[in-house]
DNA sequence: CTCACGCAGATGTATCCGTT
DNA sequence: AACGGATACATCTGCGTGAG
């Protein structure tokens, strides 16, 4: 500013000047402008936003809990009890501790888990500054929950701003070190890689780190996805524990809500994050119980589907675990969903085949032929055993030909494999009485 | 005895889908 | 939007068996 200005100033004399410095009544505009801002409503949220108006709400007001002070700075910490008489939907929480810990080690694939006792599952979900994944994101905060007892414990630890990240990643390891394996929803591919990436970049030691772990998404898909329109915790909620959450924030506006609180501070903008968070960890308790019984067999066989049992009597198979494949797919093969009784006759036949107990494998598909004389699976199998175990090709020429002839619909690939399988057959056929057909 | 073939298990690849 | 686990499907490999 020149010093002829400075003097004109002082003088209380008006500069009108392009460009240069505004006055006092300018600023008093423009700070009402920006405080005008400030107090609309955040993005993206509902019309009943509104409440959040008329001054800032402390989070102590509207959530309980406490501010947690450690010699790495402080974090907000809030602990809510779930007595045993509690309904989740329509699942008691005094159920929950009941989980067959075989069952868990058939879900994760991991028998280590089976060891372990259901008091020692840390139940985890983070609530994040985004999707976008890398050193970016932020988990502000994270939900934890654990039985004790018949009663279930949840922990939420909330990072105010970023600073308290360091306090509430090093409380979380304090916390997790008596628990012996995780349980998670989608963790594997979100929570995990994410925390992983904060524990580095803080410099402490991640106590995830080779924990065992239980991923509910993956049996949750294989077990209940064929049924269901998709397998978000949501729907999962809906279709499986009889809960409908009213009111809930949507996930995709839960960052922006805690770009809110760090403007504004207001509590009332985090009290619909965290009850989200609360019923995230409680909803996977329940699943985790639902999963078990399913593979028990504890649950009431009229109220489960027939989808279902076939899904387990599947992931028995796959893990090794025949006999308890074998009874559930027994139990399937008069099955009133038709579907269902077939793949069960289809792979129990199988197994059948696989341990050498022909008979009963030729059982099942003889059934299969009274049912429906153009079967094609049971047609190819048994042709295949007249052909390779008994050397009866007549047969084996009448079971292939009939659903030649007679199958109305039969894919390219199909027909060409039946005719190969044929003609094997009719070369066989020749040879062994080389005087007919000639 | 050797060769060719059918079958089943092993391995590799593409696609889907859930998280905030 | 970025990421990664699981599944479904495709291709490869090895074994057993029958024909010549």
């Amino acid at each position: 500013m020149k010093v002829k200005d400075r003097l004109r100033r002082l003088t209380g004399e008006r500069i009108e000047t392009p460009g240069s410095p505004p006055d006092k009544e300018v600023i008093t505009e423009l700070r009402k402008k920006i405080q005008a801002i400030l107090e609309r409503s955040p993005v993206g949220s509902t019309p009943k936003d509104a409440r959040y108006t008329g001054g800032s709400v402390r989070l102590e007001q509207v959530i309980t809990g406490e501010e947690v002070r450690t010699p790495q700075g402080m974090f907000f910490f809030s602990r809510t009890v779930f007595t045993d008489t509690t309904y989740h939907g329509i699942m008691r929480i005094g159920d929950f501790p009941r989980i067959g810990m075989d069952s868990l080690g058939i879900l994760a694939k991991n028998p280590v888990i089976s060891l372990h006792e259901p008091c020692h599952a840390l139940f985890l979900d983070t609530e994040t500054t985004g999707l976008s994944g890398g050193t970016g994101t932020f988990p502000f905060l994270v939900g934890l929950g654990w039985f004790e007892g018949d009663h279930f414990i949840t922990c939420q630890l909330f990072a105010r701003d970023f600073s308290e990240e360091k306090a509430l990643l090093s409380f979380l390891q304090e916390l997790s070190s008596d628990k012996k394996f995780l349980v998670t929803f989608n963790g594997k591919a979100y929570d995990l890689p994410l925390l992983a990436s904060r524990y580095i970049l803080n410099r402490l030691e991640d106590p995830f780190l080779g924990k065992e772990h239980l991923d509910l998404l993956h049996p949750c898909r294989r077990l209940l996805g064929h049924r269901l329109e998709n397998t978000r915790l949501a729907t999962l909620e809906s279709s499986i524990l009889g809960l409908n959450r009213r009111g809930d924030i949507p996930g995709f506006e839960i960052p922006q809500r805690y770009f809110d609180w760090l403007r504004r501070r207001d509590g009332r903008l985090m009290e619909d994050v965290f009850e989200h968070n609360r019923i995230d960890v409680i909803s996977m308790a329940a699943i985790t119980k639902h999963l078990s019984d399913l593979l028990d067999g504890s649950l009431a066989t009229q109220s489960v589907p027939g989808v279902d049992l076939f899904c387990v009597a599947r992931l028995h198979l796959e893990r090794g675990n025949t006999d308890a494949s074998r009874s559930l797919l027994e139990g399937l093969l008069c099955s009133p969903d038709t579907g269902v009784a077939k793949q069960a006759r289809e792979t129990l036949s199988l197994l059948h085949k696989k341990a050498g107990r022909w008979n009963e494998a030729v059982v099942i598909w003889e059934k299969m032929l009274e049912d429906d004389v153009l079967d094609i699976f049971a047609s190819v199998e048994l042709a295949k055993w007249c052909e390779h175990r008994v050397s009866d090709y007549d047969r084996a020429i009448q079971l292939v030909s009939r659903v030649l002839e007679q199958h109305p619909f039969l894919s390219e690939e199909l027909q060409w494999s039946l005719e190969y399988r044929l003609r094997r057959l009719l070369r066989r056929t020749l040879r062994k009485h080389p005087t007919e057909g000639s």
